[in-house]
DNA sequence: ATAATAGTGTCTGTAAGACATTATATA
DNA sequence: TATATAATGTCTTACAGACACTATTAT
């Protein structure tokens, strides 16, 4: 028990990782860092960036480091949460592995560099990485991930993490769709995010396009959650009616 | 890294625990099951249950076994979900301890048996256990704790978990009353527990009270989410607005 | 009758969904 | 001009908050 701990036993005892699940949009697609491993067990599969945590360490320093390493970026311009922790005795086959996995959301992220393990990182579309089967049970973790982002997108402000500052409110719908995988009303989005109070901060610009009307520019505000919640549910009802007609 | 794990070093080995957040309602009060430390450190405070995971058990099997060593119920009739995994590299002073804490709500559980480490546990008033210092970080996960489970009542239908079936409308009321800390109407709370689609499941009986109409007796519905949420905000808006005016 | 709680009905304001209309750019 | 997107406005519906009113028990 924590509260007893008389001696320093093998029970208890396990490797601590953190592993990342970190999205971008690019090319108007959903996308996740994965890396290929390049050593057993499951050499050559796809798998999530992470590590060790090391002993001096929180878990939240070790997230951040890790997401240096593999994007070059610090985390100050982007959304990093922990998801959820995943520790059956079996997920890793040499030891016990605990790991804690994290949810990175971040804009327009380059191109990873060649991991330090010389693994190649590189963005794939989720609906693919989805499908895949990936090393260890990185493919219940990117599904969460991917569930979890959808769910913060009603309740929070996240979907901004997503835009490179300044962006317009198409740009935000354009998250929303891509993530939720539905189109939304231009007219009824606008509405409800411009009402939000501190979710948008106006600037004087208008960023001008191929085509259209030029539209104004914004930048992330100072709320961290939407009040009310912009809910799936109503438009993800009329978008199955949508797919149920068109069968 | 998890990917790689060349050769098992000290780096991020770590003794895993679990440490429970255990809820119930008491005589109209929230309140936390706890425990007080028999040995050092944190001799004498007041601490989580909690313990180490076994070598051969997952997360959530640890999680339950500790519930039913503390509570002597297994966790099918409860609500049990992961909370949040808290790694600070010295949140123990003995050694690196990382522990995986769960949040379980309960219907009016039982006066808890003496601990197996003859720590004595009990009840506490979550409002007292917030104000006093806690053992290790247990005062953070207590605080994260009852967040959640103000949250979870939102959007989801874990208030029932609170209620020992069958149950009555006023019943559940009451639930979200002492868990959010203000008075909802009942007339509009009963229009909206009863128009969501199988959150409560109606039984042809009736309890008589003390005094009033005979109430009718519901079970807990299959549903797990609840569409549309039950917000805080509008009531809690009207309860700061009382607050103000009484100052 | 009175008190107390259960349960129903109604009015109002807010916000979401659907959709028409206007504005401003490029080709 | 046509086309595309931005931005505003309008109508309707759903639902929450406030609250009046009825129902059914015990004292």
């Amino acid at each position: 028990m924590t509260q007893t701990l008389h001696t320093p036993r093998a029970t208890g005892q396990a490797a601590i990782t953190v592993d990342l699940v970190i999205l971008t949009i690019r090319g108007g697609e959903l996308q996740a860092l994965l890396i290929e491993r390049g050593n057993p067990p499951y050499r050559g599969q796809l798998a999530l960036p992470g590590g060790f945590v090391r002993d001096s360490e929180t878990l939240d320093q070790a997230a951040l480091r890790e997401l240096h390493e593999e994007t070059a970026l610090d985390g100050r311009q982007l959304h990093l949460e922990q998801l959820r922790t995943y520790g059956d005795p079996h997920r890793d086959p040499r030891q016990r592995v605990v790991t804690v996995a994290y949810l990175a959301l971040g804009p327009n992220l380059p191109v990873p560099t060649a991991g330090t393990d010389a693994q190649a990182a590189g963005w794939h579309p989720v609906g693919q990485a989805l499908t895949r089967v990936l090393a260890f049970d990185h493919s219940t973790i990117i599904r969460e991930a991917l569930e979890r982002a959808r769910s913060q997108l009603e309740y929070t402000t996240a979907a901004a993490a997503f835009c490179p500052e300044p962006f317009t409110i198409g740009d935000l719908r354009q998250v929303y769709e891509v993530v939720w995988g539905f189109p939304l009303d231009p007219s009824n989005f606008r509405r409800k995010v411009t009402r939000a109070e501190h979710f948008l901060r106006p600037t004087s610009e208008h960023r001008v396009a191929e085509t259209g009307r030029p539209a104004a520019l914004y930048r992330r505000g100072s709320a961290q959650l939407l009040h009310p919640p912009l809910l799936r549910a109503g438009a993800r009802a009329r978008a199955q009616f949508t797919a149920a007609a068109l069968r």
